[in-house]
DNA sequence: CGTTTTTTGCAAGTCATTCGCATTTTTGAC
DNA sequence: GTCAAAAATGCGAATGACTTGCAAAAAACG
């Protein structure tokens, strides 16, 4: 594990959400190259320290997001408004995942779930109503 | 209507799955600019005529796909091996995503969900195990 | 240590998508 | 229909996230 790899790792470990190659600059202080930081969140991932998702918001654009590796396959709920990621805690899709498999003789091996929309605090300061 | 937007509308229409830019422009045979089918897509959108998500494939990339809008909100699985969609029908997440919004406080205004693996022709191909 | 292998920094390159702007098309009023 | 005003198109250049080639720097290892 060299210098630059354990930044980025650290960085994901401290950050409370996924954060894309630039927020992980933005964490470690631009202390390495953006090259750097890919390929080192490419090494993590690889190496099965990390986990990422592509995921796309209208204001910030498409970006691949890292959090450090756990132990349950979770999913992230996205504020449209403070664009703060939400933990949603482990996957609970598995026997819809195992419905469409049998109704649609597909072998599902991954997938991704993305929920947007006003994270508790921000649907509070917006509408009381 | 214009001609342009007519002809990338024809386009999504016939097809059976979810099209990307450079899907309609095949369709079409590159009868008009890219940019022009990137902007009819974007209006075509905005006028409710068609409706898109943004998705990644390691082997063809992070691109928007449109389908023709649906009665219902729907979701689709793509296959790693021929990469295909498949239509999985009209979306049975709603008593999920409202489980999500009692327990985290959160209002959810929008969700995708991406499923991939081996579609059934590719599986009875692959393993017959 | 000295050598071999891996990683890093920097600059240039990709790829999907967007933009500026001059040139058509379309639209609406007569 | 005719013509001016508004909107859409083509083309080339610009974006933004990410990747890559290559030479210099760091880690591995005998
Ligand atoms: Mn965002
Ligand atoms: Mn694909
Ligand atoms: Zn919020
Ligand atoms: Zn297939």
């Amino acid at each position: 594990m060299t210098k630059a790899r354990s930044r980025v790792l650290a960085a994901l470990d401290n950050a409370a959400e996924p954060l894309s190659a630039a927020g992980v600059m933005e964490a470690i202080g631009q202390s390495c190259d953006q090259a750097t930081v890919y390929r080192a969140l490419a090494y993590l991932e690889g190496a099965g320290l990390a986990e990422s998702f592509v995921f796309h918001c209208d204001e910030h654009g498409t970006e691949r997001y890292y959090v450090k590796a756990a132990a349950a396959h979770r999913h992230w709920f996205h504020c449209r408004t403070c664009h703060r990621f939400v933990d949603l805690g482990s996957c609970v899709l598995d026997s819809i995942l195992a419905g469409y498999e049998k109704e649609y003789g597909i072998r599902v091996k991954g997938h991704a779930l993305y929920l947007t929309g006003d994270c508790a605090d921000c649907a509070a300061k917006a509408g009381g109503a």
